[in-house]
RNA sequence: GCCGGGAUGGCGGAAUUGGUAGACGCGCUAGACUUAGGAUCUAGUAUCGAAAGGUGUGCAGGUUCGAGUCCUGUUCCCGGCACCA
């Protein structure tokens, strides 16, 4: 589009109004103790998941959650509240680091630059962010508090009776050991086998391993020493309390299930004078155990494996080591295991079943051990038939099921005093059983695991750690931040030492002790930036007291509305809450959740309805959008799409269509002359005298503010156009009215509004304020109120004729309209009328047969 | 397999929560203005039918004066989890 083309020239008024709103700080966002802050004022704080900052810059799903929170958050101003709505950058990780290695940069080079392009994109844009409050993770100051926090949960245990964390002061007091005290640490450290990357120098989560497979990258499995988060400990807090919280269900039940709780018992059985516990869900099916299997990583193998089937438990142990969890998990059709010689007493039957190890029993859940049900269970079924083991049925189905394989509820048989009990009594009556003859007990089971928090990389933060004589120590808090020394070579090596070992001066103190070399995940800064926004320049402490009480309120979540992406259902969202949930238990937060409300946009396709990529060619740059069309229509689009929810298709057609409606806007305002724009002699500051016109302008303003209290943006939209073609359809534009439109329009195109309203103001010699700055309109009932409306008259309730009548016409009235209709009584014709059903200024039905 | 979300014109999507299905936008058709228009404005646009009228919200039933909306069953699509005992 040439320059003469363009409908309105956005080009100059856009970048001229981010330089005013820069310059003027007019989002500033006082907080407590600051200049202008006006604590009368109720707080709304609303966030965007910050960006990872890549070097490919926004992407067109930035701008879509990004868009909804920055209408919302002038909508909130302009209605009165103290708005945070603050940016930053994820900056640590490890693609920053290979970006870095590639390029032959160093990764604080690169990040720095990467974060100056998101700024520019993100200030082209228009959102009202306060700038003052912007972070980056890497940022040294951010560092010392990430590295604060970290020392707090290393500093902290988990209190089981009171079901809280607790200082690890408590413990000394009472004169525990250090090994024991380092037993109970919510962070500590454990040998444990994690996935290690070679070529990436680096181990990963068990949800990061998929990704970089995918991209070339090798991975195994190792025995190393790490760091690790006792999240498990929260297990059953993080499940309760999501019920506080106003979350999309989908998510909701994305981390219960990730959390996975199942109630059950533990079962004592005995190999050969050795107690080896089982935990089942179905303890009332343990007269139907047939058979036990044991993990092939139980540490019980060795010592029970007679002699005679040593060599092949041997070779099936070897060969489970090499497969992943996941090629375990694809398999799953094909059982497969081998017999131990060994056999376990049934604690309730005395009998002598069989103890297999197979890999559908895996180390890290439960005991590691299984009674094996195969009348009752679908993979020990399967595993029974495989290896023809026994099968005893001891639940009797309700239905006419076929008791093979029946894992459903029913009656316990065959079951010694369980017998004729239904499933939930005969579980609840065999733990008693269990626990009064100390054979087992009552458990409550999660699939979650302990955080593992180490990395090997460069770019993270260091943990605040020293070692001595063996021995872990907190380094004190005045010699926060730690940072990384300069390295030249941050290349991975190839061995799991981790890279800032190599950094001898750095890590060999003169005391002898040796600075700790790994380093947190990514996630170590994302799970406390809603914090730090809220005073992101105290050097006190991470956050003032004051700050955050102002910020928070009554709800248990601090945050009122949080938009973002889906992918971080079950990571971010969840190592955020359990971070929230220490500082809330050592006093240093008030409440008891970070995030209220949640939204996750949906996806943005390409043009071909496919997830945007590079090999496909569909990605849309928002650069290349705001040069051609602007930032107001890139905005507008965006919201316009469809719900923002909603996984929707790009289509360019769509952004031309909002485009043209912005060009009508300041039609209405402007006519063009010789290249110029003057402005538009309909335009008169006189009192609206067309009812009409009146009441969409006051229907605007109501569907307006309440669509985006819903979040729906595109209905609101909608009605704005509907506003603007009332306008453009006028004879004569009042003043007043058409700077009403502009103001319910300013949170969606603040540059645009902001232009007219200014060049109309400077004509009319207005006073100059901008529209961001002034109170939301509100609306007069009685303008929305239509003396006639149209009634819909239905016989036998189809359509047949429709009627203009008095908003109060009674039913006697409107039957006397009714059957005057000439439609109306053609169907009528040789019918009874049976019943009348009216509903006043809407419907009039009448049934006839 | 399990869990969650969804299915409405040629397309993106509306529908006051049981009350006129298809708002608004895109596309398309015709007209106006124009040297010209890929600009703008006006009118039309679910579908069958010349019309009257009929039919229509994935499919099959049900409840109701009335169902896109509620109930039962079913098909397909998208996302997530997946041997968790």
């Amino acid at each position: 589009m040439s320059e003469a083309r363009k409908p309105f020239p956005f080009h100059e008024f856009e970048p001229k109004w981010q330089a005013r709103w820069d310059a003027e700080k007019t989002f500033r966002t006082p907080g407590p103790g600051d200049a202008g802050f006006d604590a009368t004022k109720p707080k709304y704080y609303v966030l965007d998941m910050f960006p990872y900052p890549s070097g490919a810059g926004l992407h067109v799903g930035h701008p879509e959650g990004y868009t909804a929170t920055d209408i919302i958050g002038r909508f909130k101003r302009m209605t009165g509240h103290n708005v945070l709505h603050p940016m930053g950058y994820d900056s640590f990780g490890l693609p920053a680091e290979q970006y870095a290695i590639k390029t032959g940069q160093h990764p604080a080079i690169t990040t720095a630059a990467n974060i100056e392009n998101f700024r520019r994109q993100l200030k082209s844009l228009g959102f009202a962010y306060d700038w003052d409050r912007e972070i980056a993770t890497t940022d040294p100051e951010y560092v010392r508090w990430t590295q604060w926090i970290f020392l707090q949960l290393y500093g902290s245990y988990f209190c089981e009776e009171t079901n809280q964390a607790k200082p690890i002061a408590e413990l000394e007091a009472r004169g525990w050991t250090r090994d024991q005290i380092d037993d109970v640490r919510l962070a500590f450290v454990a040998n444990t086998p994690v996935w290690w990357s070679p070529d990436l120098g680096t181990v990963l989560a068990n949800e990061e391993v998929e990704e970089w497979k995918s991209k070339g990258h090798t991975v195994e499995r190792r025995p190393l020493r790490q760091w690790m988060l006792r999240i498990t400990k929260y297990s059953q807090r993080l499940i309760d309390e999501l019920d506080t919280l106003d979350w999309p269900d989908g998510i909701k039940m994305l981390q219960k299930n990730w959390i996975g709780r199942s109630e059950g018992a533990e079962v004592d059985f005995t190999i050969g004078g050795k107690s080896v516990t089982v935990f089942t869900t179905r303890p009332d099916t343990l007269f139907g155990a047939t058979y036990m299997v044991l993990a092939p990583e139980h540490p019980f193998v060795p010592e029970i494996t007679s002699d005679e089937f040593k060599p092949s438990v041997e070779a099936y142990q070897k060969a489970c080591a090499s497969k992943s969890d996941m090629d375990r998990g694809d398999l799953n059709k094909d059982k497969s295991g081998v017999f131990t010689g060994a056999f376990a007493t049934n604690p309730v039957s005395g009998e002598q079943i069989p103890v297999w190890i197979a890999d559908y029993v895996m180390m890290g859940y439960g005991t590691g051990a299984i009674m094996a049900v195969p009348a009752h269970d679908e993979r020990d079924f399967e595993f029974a038939q495989r290896f023809n083991l026994p099968i005893r049925q001891v639940v009797q189905p309700c239905d006419d099921s076929d008791w093979q394989g029946y894992t459903a509820y029913g009656t316990a048989i065959h079951s010694g005093f369980l017998d004729g009990l239904p499933t939930a009594e005969a579980k609840a009556k065999m733990i008693e059983w269990l626990e009064s003859n100390g054979k087992g007990k009552r458990r409550i089971q999660f699939k979650l695991r302990d955080w593992l928090f180490s990395r090997q990389r460069y770019w993270g933060e260091p943990f605040p750690i020293v070692w001595k004589d063996g021995h872990h120590h907190a380094i004190p808090e005045s010699e926060l931040p730690l940072l990384a020394p300069p390295l030249e070579d941050y290349k991975p090596s190839g061995s799991p030492e981790p890279i800032l070992t190599k950094a001898t001066a750095w890590v060999e103190l003169p005391d002898g002790s040796i600075r700790e070399t790994n380093t947190m995940p990514q996630w170590a800064g994302s799970c406390w930036y809603y914090l730090r926004y809220c005073d992101p320049s105290n050097k006190n402490r991470f956050i003032s007291h004051e700050a955050e009480a102002y910020w928070s309120d009554e709800k248990p979540g601090m945050v009122d509305l949080y938009v973002g992406g889906t992918e971080h259902a079950v990571l971010h969202l969840l190592y955020a809450r359990f971070w929230h949930k220490v500082l809330f238990d050592l006093g240093h937060v008030r409440t008891p959740e970070p995030f209220q409300k949640l939204v996750n946009q949906g996806l943005i396709l390409g043009e071909d309805g496919q997830k945007m990529s590079k090999s496909r060619g569909n990605v849309v740059n928002p650069d290349d959008v705001v040069q051609e069309y602007g930032a107001d229509a890139l905005r507008l689009y965006e919201m316009f799409m469809g719900p923002l929810e909603q996984v929707k298709p790009w289509q360019m057609k769509g952004v031309e269509g909002v485009s043209r409606f912005l060009a009508r806007v300041w039609r209405v305002a402007f006519e063009e002359q010789d290249g110029e724009f003057k402005i538009s002699p309909k335009i008169q500051d006189v009192p609206c005298t067309d009812k009409e016109l009146l009441r969409v302008v006051h229907e605007t303003i109501k569907k307006v503010g309440e669509d985006i209290e819903k979040l729906s943006f595109n209905t609101a939209i909608s009605q704005m156009m509907i506003c603007t073609n009332a306008f453009t359809q006028a004879e004569v534009v009042p003043l007043h009215e058409f700077v009403t439109l502009l103001t319910v329009l300013n949170p969606f195109a603040p540059h645009l509004s902001e232009e007219i309203n200014a060049r109309i103001s400077a004509v009319f010699g207005r006073p100059e304020s901008l529209l961001s700055e002034i109170k939301w309109p509100t609306y007069d009932p009685e303008a929305l109120v239509r003396n006639e409306v149209e009634l819909v008259v239905q016989v036998n309730g189809k359509l047949r004729d429709r009627l203009m009548i008095s908003k109060d016409a009674d039913e006697e009235a409107a039957k006397a309209m009714a059957f005057g209709s000439a439609k109306v009584n053609e169907h009528l014709e040789g019918k009874t009328i049976r019943k009348i059903i009216f509903i006043p200024g809407k419907i009039f039905n009448i049934v006839a047969n």
